[in-house]
DNA sequence: GCCAACGTTGGC
DNA sequence: GCCAACGTTGGC
C-alpha cells in the first residue's frame, strides 16, 4: 500500500459531506465571500487537501469557514461545495503566487472547488473556545498537533457541536 | 517575531 | 529508499 500515514487518533471518514476550509482573512474572508457569494477556491498547494477536494467532495456538502493565521482564528460562517472540482488554472499561469511549473493543462496537478455563501454564524467560534470541546472533538483534525490542512473532513456530530456554539 | 510541526526536495 | 536541509503553516 503506498503512503500510509499513520492512524490519525480517530480517523475522520472523508466521507462525511462535511468539511472544514481555512482562509486567511487578509486574503479572502468571510466578508469576500458574502459579496461574491460563490468562490472558486483557488491555490490548494497540499496533497492530502486536493485529494479530499478531487476525491471526497460533492455538490452541496457542508463548509465551516475558518478563518486563520490571524488575531481571532475560529469559524465565522458557513457554506456549501457548489461545483465538481476542476482543475485550478492559476497552477498555469506563470503570473501567479500559486504557479506550478511541472503543472500542464494535459497533466494538471491541482484542483479547485467552487464554495459559495451560506451565512455567518451569529458570532465567531473562535479556536480557542473549540479547544474548550476537545473531549466531545475526538478526531477533530483541526485540533491534532501541528495541524496545517487547510482543507479537512469533520464528523457531521462535530461540525453540528462547533455550529451549536455561536448560541452558546 | 518566534517557534513547533509538518511536508517537500534533493543528494547520496 | 533514506534522511537532512529547507520552506511553509499557523498559533501565540
Amino acid at each position: 500500500m503506498p503512503r500510509l500515514r499513520p492512524p490519525a487518533p480517530t480517523p475522520p471518514d472523508p466521507a462525511t459531506g462535511h468539511w472544514l476550509m481555512k482562509s486567511e482573512p487578509d486574503e479572502f474572508s468571510i466578508d469576500d465571500l458574502e459579496r461574491r457569494g460563490t468562490e472558486a477556491w483557488s491555490g490548494v498547494r497540499n496533497y492530502q487537501a486536493r485529494n479530499y477536494m478531487r476525491d471526497a467532495m460533492r455538490v452541496g456538502d457542508r463548509v465551516l469557514f475558518y478563518h486563520s493565521s490571524c488575531a481571532e482564528p475560529g469559524v465565522v460562517g458557513l457554506a456549501r461545495i457548489a461545483s465538481p472540482p476542476r482543475a485550478d488554472p492559476t497552477q498555469f499561469d506563470p503570473a501567479s503566487a500559486y504557479h506550478d511549473p511541472k503543472s500542464t493543462p494535459g497533466a494538471p496537478r491541482w484542483v479547485l472547488v467552487d464554495v459559495a455563501f451560506e451565512r455567518r454564524l451569529r458570532r465567531p467560534v473562535g479556536l480557542r473556545e473549540i479547544r474548550r470541546h476537545a473531549a466531545k472533538l475526538a478526531g477533530l483534525a483541526l485540533l491534532s498537533p501541528g495541524n496545517r490542512l487547510s482543507v479537512m473532513p469533520v464528523l457531521p456530530a462535530h461540525f453540528d457541536l462547533i455550529v451549536a456554539l455561536e448560541d452558546a
